[in-house]
DNA sequence: TCACGATACTGAACCGGTTCAGTCACCGAC
DNA sequence: GTCGGTGACTGAACCGGTTCAGTATCGTGA
């Protein structure tokens, strides 16, 4: 009692082994240049004290690692809270992570200009090591913002876009033809899709995938409308489409949010699901098979790619090259809320 | 060209403006020792050089601070993802942040055990200045291992069984005894509450309030029973009570996740929802406005629970001195899935 | 017996800030 | 004219690690 709790640093390791600060860091560090049994006095000293590194002061010296990256979303912030991508992908990443002894910072941006922002500041206040970019756009101007400041980092997207920066790609067209295969066997051919933002990367894959497909099976009237992935534009959007003259019988959504105010639409307006319409969603959290009819949906470990995209990028952070990597498939899980028309 | 690019020093300003490191550091911190000329020269270098302090350095520095503050959550990974609280709750702490340049990281632990672990290595790496503790258990370790540490630290529940910590807490108990007069004046009179896990403080006192409620209201036949937030334990819990031989008429749920899974499982067993059962959720996320009928809910500002809990550990930070503070009450909003019995 | 090289270690510089104790010039008061 | 005080600034220490250039000691081979 008395002396006031001080955390213990190398300098009070190296007075209790009776020997320099030089050779306590050599010791812990795993170098050579301490003997066998010094290094083992010095281990178990630094036991007894409790020691573990200030990360500030190992950031500093020189070549030193902050030992933290950073992840900025930007999507409208009313529908962060109930969009599970991010929270799984969250999880994977510091599984992945929590093994190098790497924390996360997460940041919420509210457009892309703030999220580069954010970047910057990072950068030019070594907050982070690195980061991962996720939500590829069509001329997106991140990655070279990213050579620029300079500030290692992968992108969750792409192929192609990504300025040289290393990317986790996922083949989304062709989840979305089979999708379309799936429903014209259902005997469907009014097929609309409730895409998700226009400039995202993905959704321009995905749009080409479903026209690719559409025009395949000869379905004229397939088509694709945007809206930005809240439960709000999804239920706006589906009750435009359910009130036109000739409505759609299948409706495809680009993630579960949009396909969940989908079914309440088409339920609140007397449309039977899937009698009158049939409904797939993406990303297949556990919300679609919580509600009835339980939505079928493209399902994929989300969890998994943040475990792949954080190890990418800690290797891309310990020098070595990192190339390019694609996902598996999405795959098709049909449940109740698709069907054949019974009208 | 050929000069690699490095981040600019402030010894770098200093050689510039032909003056100190030391009289720099006044000067860019807005101190008294040098004159107002000499500062603004010293500042329109630093903007020409593009310089930003850097954090690991001022963190090391004496009494310096590491500028970032932390948060774990543990509950069960499978749920996270779709618990609209977190990423509502962590909005609402960035943005207080935000303005003070502090950063958020976030940690997901299996239990409270590895929570523990993760505020041990933040403190003993100084990783972070100070963490907010969320979901206060019964008989917590975490406020009493805090006082160890020393980590400071906001409590986000209570009062009581903080440990001294600060908190921001809400009168769960009134809310739920609204809820329960209101259901009763619908004419309910079995009333189940499917509640969070025991232990924890606000599920403790929620069903106080809901114990007190029913007796008030000489509803002999209302109970507790206990899930884990997730959807798949919302569902079974319902499956088993709406399976008895004299099923309960309104459900009220700890959270909307449990309560959008009872309604499907209402739906899925043929039990019409408000006709023959009421259900009502805890936080009001956009996920009860989806569904169809649309929950009936108790709604809470969780963005601005983040705002004031993230002031309060920055205050705390700072070395003021905090008090207890609570939220405003959450408010009932009846909404499709209440309603009087009509068999 | 001596030169040589390897091993084990020390001392100091360095990273990029903050802060404290001085130094110096200048100004006003007596 | 001198004294004291103040404002402006410098130089150096410090935070807690890492790393590099030396140095002392030892064993070994010729």
């Amino acid at each position: 009692m008395g002396s006031v709790m001080r955390r213990p640093t190398i300098m009070d390791i190296a007075k209790a082994a009776g020997v320099s600060k030089g050779a306590v860091s050599y010791a812990l560090n795993g170098r050579p240049g301490v003997s066998e049994t010094t290094r083992e006095r010095i281990l178990s000293i630094a036991s007894d004290l409790g020691w573990a590194p200030s990360n500030p002061a190992r950031a500093l010296a020189p070549g030193g690692r902050v030992g933290a990256i950073g992840m900025v979303v930007d999507r409208p912030a009313r529908s962060l809270g109930i969009e599970p991508f991010f929270m799984q992908l969250v999880s994977g990443v510091e599984t992945e992570l929590a093994a190098a002894g790497i924390d996360l910072m997460l940041q919420v941006a509210e457009n892309i200009d703030s999220e580069l922002e954010v970047y910057r500041r990072w950068a030019a206040e070594r907050r982070v090591d690195g980061v991962i970019i996720v939500d590829l756009r069509v001329d997106d101007p991140r990655p070279e913002a990213m050579g620029v400041l300079p500030l290692p980092a992968v992108v969750l997207g792409g192929p192609g876009g990504t300025g040289g920066l290393p990317c986790l790609y996922t083949d989304d067209g062709a989840s979305v033809r089979e999708v379309v295969h799936y429903l014209a066997a259902l005997g469907h051919r009014r097929i609309v899709r409730v895409a998700g933002p226009e400039d995202f990367v993905h959704t321009r894959d995905r749009t080409a995938g479903f026209q690719e497909a559409a025009r395949h099976a000869g379905l004229a009237e397939a088509r694709t409308v945007h809206a930005d992935y809240t439960g709000e534009a999804g239920g706006r959007t589906t009750r435009r489409l359910l009130a036109a003259a000739e409505p759609p019988t299948a409706l495809v959504y680009d993630n579960d949010l949009m396909a969940l105010a989908g079914l309440g639409v088409a339920s609140e307006m007397g449309v039977d699901v899937p009698s009158q319409l049939s409904i797939v969603a993406w990303d297949d959290s556990a919300l679609c098979r919580l509600v009835r009819p339980s939505l079928t949906a493209i399902s994929r470990d989300v969890f998994g790619h943040g475990r792949i995209v954080a190890g990418m990028l800690n290797r891309l952070l310990a020098g070595e090259r990192v190339e390019d990597r694609e996902t598996p498939l999405g795959e098709l899980q049909p449940r109740g809320s698709t069907g054949p028309l019974t009208s």
